[in-house]
RNA sequence: GGGGGCGUAGUUCAGUUGGUUAGAACGCCGGCCUGUCACGCCGGAGGUCGCGGGUUCGAGUCCCGUCGCUCCCGCCA
């Protein structure tokens, strides 16, 4: 016999007259002494238990002692409800069970926070996950994770490409993010680290024959734990031989396209704008921008050289932006210090009130051709950042995004996912004064740059390319360096000589001289992607079982010590004996 | 590593200018109740105000420290 023919919430008036039994969770009891009612619960939804002590005695005395989430399971008659005893609220309201049998299948114990609570501590929800992930926030938000990546492995294999694993224990490299690291028993002394993503193993399938790889694979990084990251996260890992960069955008927008449309929803139009970086940090002070506002960012940089105004002409780069709200004092306070915490050194403004006057301590400075550059539209203000083209970006970029949340600027039924091309092959690093990469060593270099790489470093661009989505960096990518000749410069121009380049990549060096094919490929934040598709503010509302920021598991507790005889095993120190004697 | 926010019954919160025995709702326990659906009614239990120190006649409230959680910056090739 099964444990139930129906699911709760699939009761409906064609199955009045049935015999049915159900099983799930009692949501809530209504005692009048006589008559009972007990709300069942399962993930379809919700029906209502009639439990009459003349129809069933026993089964009235059993749901006496029901209580909240005891898991039951009922036998009895779908019915029709009377007219005045119909509940519109529940999809399930015309009918109900009334109850013959009922059985207590698993009791529970008073809970640590009501089910229908809605702001409950999240510490306690992660702690309590197994109540948590009962409510309809979880159900909803984990059923739709399992939609998408099911929809996306459905479109990737009809493109084509194989599902291929790689190791998640493998040579740890001090560049790019912190590993984990995993000590070997048999190697005492030795570690792997955790992959921080497939990445040059799927370059070596690439190489090895595999033109269309692909893999929800699991990535590891020890790097402090945010909004939208996590210790281990997922990623639609995707790699591709003998294809250039459209090749790989557009197999990536129709994974995207897949998601939304198994879920029922309208898909972005394709092909997604490609916008140049240069061009987006300019307009709006971030890599990664929001265009569901506009705001941008303008360029009068030239135009105040010559300004009244010292900090404005002594600057090496003048931005402003132009905000529709004449702010107040106070206003424009808080403003000074939100640009402050980006790097501002101070924020001149310019308010344009509803007549049109304008107030600030920087106008008497100002020219009349510069209060007209700076679109004087009644209840306006200009927020200006005067410092180096960096800081200047940065600051004013942090204002826009600051201002698109408190302005509520942001139009909230579009979805404006946009690729991000023509990244620089180099970043400078002012603290260790040296060029970094700034996507990974890896990453092809624009044809027709390669000299760059040697001659002007800085001026170098990328076949990288990032997916934005609503102000969130979904996942990037790049056509790779498939000529090891090419790839042996850009470690030079990293600083590492050939021999360091030789010991921690050379297999990979090697491998790129017995015939590499043109390869690239794209890596998809799967929490991400699925937190936007499901409108959830931080990735732990579509993760099972997170860690929290301080990097601990509430429901487990770990990470643990490990006794001393374990660590001895591994070949490592033994933890430093308590301070108890200090 | 740095900055902001939060911490009071099991839970969500209130708590005045520092002033009697720290409250409410939900939950929990006992009782009554045959058409409720956030059922209702009567009664009850439940608190190291995160922890430590200080100021004060008196601290949930003010000050210092500390711990935990959280958001952001750094970091995340």
């Amino acid at each position: 016999m099964s444990w139930r023919d129906a699911g709760a919430g699939e009761l409906r008036v064609e199955l009045v007259g049935d015999r049915v039994t159900l099983a799930g969770w009692a949501a809530r009891r209504r005692d009048h002494g006589g008559l009972i009612f007990v709300d069942l619960r399962d993930h379809t939804g919700i029906a209502q238990l009639v439990i009459n002590p003349e129809r069933s005695p026993d089964a009235a005395e059993t749901a006496h002692d029901v209580r909240n989430e005891f898991v039951l399971r009922a036998t009895g008659e779908v019915v029709a409800r009377a007219a005045d005893a119909v509940n519109p609220k529940l999809p399930t309201g015309e009918v109900e069970v009334q109850v013959d049998e009922l059985e207590v299948v698993s009791r529970s114990t008073p809970l640590p926070f009501q089910l229908d609570e809605e702001h409950v501590d999240e510490n306690l929800r992660l702690k309590y996950r197994w109540l948590d992930l009962r409510r309809d926030r979880m159900q909803r938000n984990l059923r739709l994770s399992g939609t998408v990546v099911s929809a996306i492995r459905r479109r990737m294999e009809e493109l084509g490409f194989v599902d291929l694993w790689t190791p998640s224990l493998i040579k740890g490299t001090p560049e790019g993010a912190r590993d984990f690291l995993v000590p070997v028993r048999l190697q005492p002394g030795r570690f792997f680290a955790l992959a921080q993503s497939p990445q040059v193993y799927k370059q070596l399938y690439a190489i090895g024959g595999f033109d269309r790889y692909y893999q929800i694979a699991t990535a590891w990084r020890d790097e402090d734990l945010r909004a939208d990251r996590q210790f281990e996260f997922r990623q639609l890992d995707v790699e591709m031989a003998f294809a250039e960069r459209e090749d790989v955008l557009d197999v990536l927008e129709e994974a995207v396209v897949a998601s939304f449309e198994a879920l029922g929803r309208e898909p972005p139009e394709r092909p997604f704008p490609r916008l140049a970086w240069r061009d987006v940090v300019a307009r709006y002070g971030t890599d990664k921008p929001d265009l569901r506002f506009g705001l941008e960012i303008e360029d009068v940089t030239e135009l105040t050289r010559d300004s009244a105004f010292k900090v404005f002409a002594g600057a090496e780069s003048v931005r402003f932006l132009a905000v529709p709200q004449a702010f107040s004092r106070a206003e424009l306070e808080r403003l000074e210090e939100v640009a402050s915490e980006w790097g501002a050194k101070g924020l001149a403004y310019l308010v344009f009130d509803e007549t049109g006057e304008v107030r600030s301590p920087i106008a008497k400075f100002l020219s009349e051709e510069e209060l007209q550059a700076f679109r004087a539209d009644p209840g306006s203000t200009a927020l200006f950042a005067a410092d180096t083209p960096t800081v200047t970006a940065r600051v004013l970029g942090g204002l826009r995004l600051h201002l698109g949340r408190e302005l509520d600027l942001a139009d909230r039924s579009r979805n404006a996912l946009l690729w991000i091309v023509d990244f620089p092959v180099f970043d400078w690093n002012e603290d260790e004064n040296r060029w970094t990469f700034s996507h990974h060593p890896f990453t092809g270099v624009k044809p027709g740059h390669e000299d760059l790489i040697e001659t002007d470093p800085g001026a170098a661009i990328s076949q990288a390319y990032d997916l934005v989505w609503n102000g969130w960096e979904l996942g990037s990518g790049s056509i790779r360096i498939h000529d090891q000749e090419v790839q042996r410069r850009i470690f030079r121009a990293l600083g590492l000589s050939d021999e360091e380049a030789e010991e921690k990549f050379g297999f990979l060096l090697e491998a790129l001289r017995m015939g590499a094919p043109p390869h690239g490929g794209f890596a998809l934040g799967i929490e991400r992607f699925v937190a936007l598709m499901a409108d959830e503010p931080n990735i732990r509302e579509i993760v099972g079982f997170p860690k929290v920021a301080s990097g601990s598991d509430p429901l487990t507790g770990a990470p643990t010590p490990m006794p001393d005889a374990t660590l001895a095993e591994l070949g490592l120190q033994l933890r430093p004996a308590a301070k108890s004697a200090d």
